[in-house]
DNA sequence: CTGAAAGCGCTAACAA
DNA sequence: TTGTTAGCGCTTTCAG
């Protein structure tokens, strides 16, 4: 009986490659990897072969025998507030997008902040981070383990971790000082989940911008959601039942600040003229409204964009490269949805 | 010189733990992997060593060892007008939960369709492909190459593969003969990207309602969208600016839905005393504004999971397991953007 | 019930 | 410039 090679319908492994050429599987794997050293005639036999047999490596041969991974682990906690948002589609594609470019394959990981188990360190070569909020202890884990790292969103002063993060309180106070430029005094914010720590930056803008023009903080002119769209409305019905009602608000999302919008308008309020709104995001979405809605510009992309690249290079450079702290800059927007008292 | 063995830095392997229990590495593979038969003295002592060793076993050791992949890719066309939806996030999100239960590792492939370079297929266990446009290339490839695969959210009549979809046609007609049994005979329809089975058949169902309730159908009531809210708004106002303009609209989606009825009430319309709307999705957003959305509900999650559990099911037995072709049912939603004519 | 040994497909010294 | 060979860490016969 024939010692047939195993099981002949096997998908092609770089030896058939080498014997269709004619060369060593070490030279497949050269011109694999583009190793250079490759005589032409050698070269273009094995990429004949390769399209002949439609030889693709096996990416597991690969990284057991180099102990290197280009798996990335996008790392997003089930936060429903957080994920129903126009943040975390922006995030992914933004992520998936530039993953592409740097060849890296994108594991998605949605995380209950309960969880026990973690992903096995040892199947990926970097970690991306959204926040850190219920994934602190994650995060530090994946820092013992020398598996390289960066959270987004989320400027993490006391971890030896690289991050990304957005000048939220910045943001916050250039949208409150606007406001003040245009005469305002009775301000509102509408905050986002102050767990996050990008909506207790934003408080911390708006309580900022107001101190440094003198305009006392008042406690009933800060209400605090939780992001969703349903907490927005009962905000908003607060704020307009009071007996002295804001002439503008600071609302932590685009998406809240629509809402409030809606709502004034079904009370029959005008917008700017009743109630002046400056949001935070620039969700396309408030372009669409009957008024456009000011906002201040948070560059998602950007940050996942600039989290990938870090990632990408401390992937590339040795153990121990330095870790970074970037932050990026917003820009106010300014739209329909204010004006000057 | 002492020749230690390899880097001692390295993370801890299973021959580590072998040597740490007493045993052999075969049987701490055996406790590894739940194979029962092994002492439960050499099974504890295993189970003591791991830990103590934080011992995790090298996925890529593993699938190279066995052959099999747990490595579940997702791939979304990136189409943008999809992408930014509602759809994209419930899917996404439903999908990576099941794919937890399963264990199975979620892979996020942003595509292209004019993409040449595929993935490599050796590096995943299973494809999920969410709907076929401008993929159907690749859908042939995996089935060629014996890869299981389902397609989400296009019934693929033509092809050897898996796939659940939703009844849009019997949405769409559920959805035009409600308004019928209002009493509406003007109905329009503001469609999606015809381009996409779904919008398609959404189309189909609101033709043929009306068919069969004998009202003829006017190709001016038709407007197509990319399902864009900006496209949305200008199909909306080009009803509103009909010469006969319709007492009642269908629109393909929640979130064009809501721009219509955003614009209806700029242009201080009533809904749905001057005009009644149904969507299609059941979006949350639906029920924040003032006048709660009449919709068609979507099992988008349902849909996704299904897809994962048919996936798995596929991944789990083996070759050549009979495909199905699941179809979900659809639900009407009445709530209050619709009124008797 | 347990262990020795032969791979899985590829990379990376080391020689030639 | 090319080939030989020894692993990478695990699973899986096959003996014991």
């Amino acid at each position: 009986m024939t010692h047939t090679k195993k099981t002949p319908s096997a998908t092609k492994s770089i030896v058939d490659v080498a014997r269709l050429a004619g060369v060593s599987i070490t030279t497949v794997s050269r011109v694999i990897n583009k190793i250079g050293t490759v005589k032409e005639k050698n070269r273009s036999k094995v990429l004949r072969a390769v399209k002949e047999l439609k030889f693709q490596p096996s990416v597991f041969a690969q990284r057991l025998a180099t102990g290197r991974s280009n798996v990335v682990a996008l790392i997003i906690p089930r936060y429903e507030g957080v994920f129903y948002s126009f943040y975390a589609l922006e995030l992914i594609r933004a992520t998936g997008n530039l993953c592409e470019v740097f060849k890296l394959d994108l594991l998605l990981h949605l995380t209950d902040s309960h969880i026990q188990s973690f992903l096995n360190l040892k199947g990926v070569g970097g970690l991306l981070f959204s926040d850190i909020i219920g994934t602190r202890y994650q995060v530090e884990e994946a820092i013992n383990a020398g598996v390289p790292s960066v959270v987004i969103n989320n400027y993490v002063k006391d971890l030896p971790v690289s991050c990304v993060a957005v000048d939220n309180s910045g943001g916050a106070e250039s949208a409150v000082n606007y406001l003040i430029s245009l005469g305002h005094k009775k301000i509102a914010h509408i905050s986002g989940d102050v767990a996050t720590q990008a909506a207790a930056m934003r408080l911390e803008g708006y309580t900022e911008a107001l101190k440094k023009n003198n305009i006392s903080v008042r406690e009933d002119y800060i209400l605090k959601t939780d992001y969703s769209r349903g907490q927005a409305r009962s905000a908003a019905e607060t704020l307009f039942k009071m007996s002295e009602p804001p002439t503008a608000v600071f609302v932590a999302s685009d998406s809240m600040a629509l809402e409030v919008m809606a709502l004034a308008r079904e009370m029959g309020k005008n917008i700017p003229g009743d109630l002046s709104i400056v949001g935070f995001d620039d969700n396309p979405s408030g372009l669409y409204g009957p008024v456009a809605l000011t906002t201040v510009r948070q560059p998602l992309v950007k940050m996942a964009e600039e989290g990938v690249k870090e990632l990408n290079r401390l992937m590339t450079s040795k153990k121990g490269a330095q870790v970074k702290k970037i932050i990026l800059p917003t820009e106010l927007v300014v739209r329909e949805s204010c004006r000057a008292l």
